[in-house]
DNA sequence: ATTTTTAGATGATGATTGCAATCTATAAGC
DNA sequence: GCTTATAGATTGCAATCATCATCTAAAAAT
């Protein structure tokens, strides 16, 4: 049955908020349009009505999951700062919580490895996020402008790196060492001052 | 049709070998039974022969990829060194053919947030060789012994968040511009002479 | 008010999945 | 040399996959 042109765009953006969500859980082939659709709320008939394939699916999903976490990171510069907000960015990224929970977390370390075999599609899409993520980091470092964009794809390297392996490593106690090492390194390195 | 016992063993390592490529090519979910079966010159009947089950198969394979990748460099420490070894090693990490051709890299990269979501036996077999990996980077690091660790957990992170936001950028300049900057990192971490 | 358009539900498509039963040829044990 | 055990081939299973055709009810256009 037809909805009206407001009912559509919010299943439309209903069905973008649930894949992002569902992506970084369970990663790019682990989730199935019509599971997507019905932890939407609908039947997975009516997908093709709202994206062109999987493909086009998953291209905006990334694009939302970097566009709501970076005006996040906005808001929260503008309430506090830009070294205050990037303290409280890579204090919750190296968290034993963003690691158990990635749903709400980076794109990068959930379904990165994924994005690097999907289509150009896909990867304009993420990679147009990461940009925009590095630069947002460089402006909360305490460096000379020059410097900023490096040291932030260092910074971000070594985040995204730690989670993932931390992951990998499940329960065990390496993963809790190396979300600690990698918290003083990024301390270190920012010269930030998180715990 | 029965096998001699010696055509069995070579058929569970090309199983394995097979197994273990396309992993790191494909991930977790993006390779079948049928797939490997297929690719190791077997059908995919005689499978459970062999392993008990996908998730069995998957880590013996973690677990070969990471033994092969760490005898190659005990050799090659055993060669030229502990600290040339390590040179050579965090240079073809961060090279351009270590992100395009996966299926002879890093298991951490290609495959570690799949790990994350797969059951106790992956992962077992998956940090077994992530810690061994870290004692082996540490054993080639310009540091006293009690930082050792703590630098080599730094380096690895940094190199394995390199590759994978790399490849997620795909052929942009931007994959480019992380995969230098990391290695200029790596380099001054580490205190080598990369490039 | 009537007609036209269409979002979403229903159900089917053929392909693929992990896993298992059966069959068969041959190696291993005697 | 005969028997027995078994690795691998063949085939089949039920479930799942992305995608699409059809139907229907309601919104939009007239």
């Amino acid at each position: 049955m037809r909805v009206s042109k407001e009912t559509m765009e919010r299943h439309h953006q209903q069905i973008l908020a649930t894949a992002s969500a569902m992506l970084r859980e369970r990663g790019v082939q682990g989730v199935s349009v019509a599971d997507i659709m019905q932890a939407a709320g609908l039947t997975h008939g009516g997908f093709y009505r709202h994206f062109a394939s999987k493909e086009a699916l998953i291209a905006e999903a990334a694009s939302v999951s970097f566009a709501e976490i970076l005006d996040g990171l906005d808001k929260s510069a503008a309430r506090k700062g830009a070294t205050a907000a990037l303290e409280d960015y890579v204090s919750g990224y190296l968290s034993q919580k963003h690691v158990e929970r990635p749903s709400r977390g980076c794109p990068i370390p959930a379904f990165g490895a994924d994005v690097g075999r999907e289509g150009a599609t896909v990867q304009t899409a993420f990679y147009g996020g990461v940009g925009r993520l590095i630069e947002w980091i460089g402006t909360g470092l305490p460096f000379p402008e020059a410097e900023r964009t490096e040291k932030a794809i260092e910074l971000l390297s070594l985040m995204v790196g730690a989670v993932v392996t931390a992951r990998a490593c499940g329960d065990q106690a390496l993963s809790k060492k190396i979300l600690a090492q990698a918290r003083r390194s990024a301390r270190c390195l920012a010269r930030l001052s998180i715990d």
